[in-house]
DNA sequence: CTTGTCAACTGGTCATACCAATCTACTCGC
DNA sequence: GCGAGTAGATTGGTATGACCAGTTGACAAG
């Protein structure tokens, strides 16, 4: 049965901001180099200056141009100016494919974040935590079949706990992370099933958060975070080695 | 001798922006609820539509609003659809003090982030690194007695750090904190000069870092954040503290 | 009660004009 | 010759008004 999928519409100032922010992105436009006027960028991409603006905007509120009355417009260098909520647009090279480094960067981030997170949860969360937790792994273990369904559960859990955590940052990074995650999960569950398709850690995460036992919770959220982490670099290890014959 | 800082220009957008973003963050706009019509914010705000148009793009930018054609612009939940680049605007709160999770959640993050990052860039960074943090060490050095230029030079041995760990989204983490920090850094110099003042632990870091000796490097780094971390509760304690006895 | 239609919203795009800051090149005075 | 000052060109900022394109909801027809 073919599933149908919403179709995303695209403004114009979409199209404009994704246009330039690819080609800063992938370095075409070097930090620092004037962009063209707008009014020129208006005759070029055959649109109204309005959606330059506009995109342009977005573009300064990425933090990747700076916008100066009377001046030209210049490009950052984004690896010093932008926030997290670039990722998602790092992740994948122009030809499609995965940037190792940046999945092995979330990987690392999450491996840092996510044991921390549950430490705080079972210091702050509580019982209340806990059962939110609790009613996420019973519908892990309902859709026990379902490998798609215990990946949304999963991240579901995870906001859950870090929720608990009581940490603002962590939640704002777990946005950035699972925004990433999100635009590519599908590729990513055949190689992060083992870190999925067990219900049983979740249940011993949340076990520890009910006990107040922050240790135990941070090595189990370790553990587990463990397994998705190596059964991804090990994919990508063998995309890397299949890519290398390719080219020969 | 009066010190002048330079004005920043604030045009009709960013007004706009930052009032909206406001009402949003104090809660004053609630998470589902719908925004004005554009042409009713313009009245209302005595502005032209482009720049009502504008503040938008960047408000949906930030994942503060999602936006329709047709429909009515809402609120959207910050707390699960913004990222890091909010946590400057998080700091303060209306009436001007720190909002006192917040900064316990980035001294968080900080722990969380920094030790690892000097793990990876012992594992990485190689000499290189160790080169450019020995650079900032000397600076150090020679400013001892400045404290302000203590603080800058510590961010940016920070930044040389986390590049080396060759991670993209600590970067784009360290971007967001810097940000935030650098907001209020003169307000915070005091509560941390003991993270900031010895430069001894710094060379350490490097030194290790040098030796691709990762376990020393991170526990170096833990224990350096952890100076700060200390200062800055206490500070905020005190804080608390004389807050609730005006309030008697 | 369901279905189709239409009118009144909403945001999206456009064209044009003019204001304000900046930059550049030239001129003037030393 | 060289620096300061000035005028014009260039850039972004604001304003107005019109029209296009989706969405919504009331309402009539079945």
């Amino acid at each position: 049965m073919p599933v149908l999928q919403p179709v995303q519409r695209q403004s114009l100032s979409d199209a404009v901001f994704e246009q330039l922010r690819g080609q800063i992105l992938r370095g075409e436009r070097r930090p620092g180099s004037a962009l063209p006027a707008e009014r020129a960028l208006c005759e070029a991409l055959g649109v109204n200056r309005s959606a330059v603006r506009e995109a342009l905007r977005r573009l300064e509120q990425a933090g990747l141009v700076v916008v100066r009355q009377g001046g030209t417009s210049r490009v950052r260098d984004f690896r010093e100016s932008a926030s997290l909520d670039l990722l998602p647009s790092l992740l994948l090279t122009a030809d499609g494919h995965f940037d190792a480094r940046v999945v092995r960067s979330i990987l690392e981030m999450r491996s840092a974040l996510g044991p921390d997170a549950a430490r705080l949860a079972a210091t702050r969360g509580g019982a209340a935590c806990a059962q939110r937790l609790d009613a996420v792994v019973e519908a892990m273990r309902t859709d026990a079949a379902d490998l798609a369904a215990q990946q949304q559960h999963a991240t579901a859990y995870w906001g859950h706990l870090v929720d608990g955590s009581e940490n603002v940052a962590y939640r704002l990074a777990f946005n950035a992370l699972h925004a990433t995650y999100d635009r590519v999960r599908t590729l990513l569950a055949r190689a992060m099933q083992a870190e999925i398709r067990d219900s049983a850690p979740y249940a011993a995460i949340a076990d520890a958060i009910r006990c107040a036992d922050a240790d135990r919770a941070e090595a189990l959220a370790r553990a587990l975070l463990e397994r998705g982490a190596s059964g991804v670099l090990a994919a990508l290890a063998r995309v890397e080695g299949a890519t290398a014959q390719e080219s020969r």
